[in-house]
DNA sequence: TCATCAAGTTAGCAAACACTAACAAAGATA
DNA sequence: TATCTTTGTTAGTGTTTGCTAACTTGATGA
């Protein structure tokens, strides 16, 4: 898919944005970074935008195993779990991701890039929707409350804790910290015989 | 505190990165959205850098009257419901500020002002907090998960809730769904005879 | 009446921006 | 061996950036 200094250009370009934000995200740090020369870059890609492009592409691919966890044949309560509980994993393991994943800012300056954005987002809250309201038609997820709360708050608070992670400098263990939400989180949502799990 | 004109400089600069993002937020943009020269607007800032820290002020004023909803003397419940309705009432009224104050990315590009976003987001994370830890004192909260399980519960999915309306184009009525929002968060996180209040 | 002053204007600055032209070197292929 | 391709280089392009200098204008007040 992509080249091995493709890779290194778009872990590069995460990095610059994440530590410094999309305005000094330029060429020039871009290639001063990696070592390279400026011109060097576009042997490797087109544009600043193609760049931005294949950044979004390079998280569809990383995060694809969190959404694997959706599918298979155990009961809807697990597979929430293992997907909130990889998706921790993979921010764990590319701690630069979070701020650029989740900030949808750094890609509203272009209008198609931005769209691409929120149907990735969209893709993975519309699966957890669909495992939600099958765990509530099973009795597993409690049904007095609409699923859109359930989806809201099981992303919300995996957001929000990513953010805090991130924001504080990763100064808790994330995965601990995120294996505590699950276990509240089942609380919250399951059904009584699922609290033991 | 802010002259007329410096009210509108900031507004229009809220409304152009929540529009157009942080990237297109220029003097140049700004001065001809405003439809003033681009010197004029040295006459009421002194550099870009200052208009941006005048928007966390902003942010800051504009906001309060949530945050004074957690206030008072009346039960944790009943608050934290004030505080979330209030949040939306104030999004509501000024649509772009949801795509500017709950995306720290915008801020990052320079260290201080960034410090300035986050402490401001920490300081009614905090307050709400300590809202919960009283209310699970009192029982009018479940105590069987962790305090900052429920504040991340609260503010994540609501947080959330204003990004999808945001990004859906406000298609659908903010106040109402956050209604329902914390119609179902009640029943989540409250002792039962706080269910019917 | 006339100096003061706030708040606008036009013209233009140096630096930074994304990107290109032209050339060089090294490895693969004929 | 000779040629082509890939991937790098240096030098430089035109445009945009945040911001300044110098001038104007209309209201205020001694």
């Amino acid at each position: 898919m992509f080249s091995e200094r493709q890779q290194q250009i778009i872990e590069t370009a995460i990095k610059i944005i994440a530590v410094n934000g999309v305005q000094n995200f330029t060429t020039k740090n871009l290639a001063r970074e990696i070592g390279i020369s400026e011109p060097a870059l576009y042997r490797h890609f087109d544009s600043k935008l193609h760049i931005m492009e294949a950044i979004i592409k390079y998280f569809k691919n990383q995060m694809q195993p969190a959404i694997q966890k959706l599918q298979g044949n155990s009961n809807s309560v697990r597979k929430i779990e293992n997907f909130v509980l990889e998706h921790l994993n993979i921010i764990n393991q590319n701690p630069h991701f979070a701020r650029v994943i989740f900030s949808e800012a750094n890609f509203q300056f272009d209008e198609i890039l931005l769209l691409k954005m929120t149907k990735m987002m969209n893709q993975s809250l519309n699966k957890l929707g669909a495992i939600i309201q099958k765990g509530q038609k099973d009795n597993e997820l409690r049904s007095d409350i609409a699923s859109l709360t359930i989806s809201r708050s099981v992303i919300g608070s995996l957001r929000l804790l990513i953010t805090q992670w991130s924001m504080s400098g990763m100064i808790f263990d994330l995965v601990a910290e995120g294996r505590k939400l699950c276990e509240d989180l089942r609380k919250l949502i399951a059904e009584k015989q699922f609290f033991l799990q």
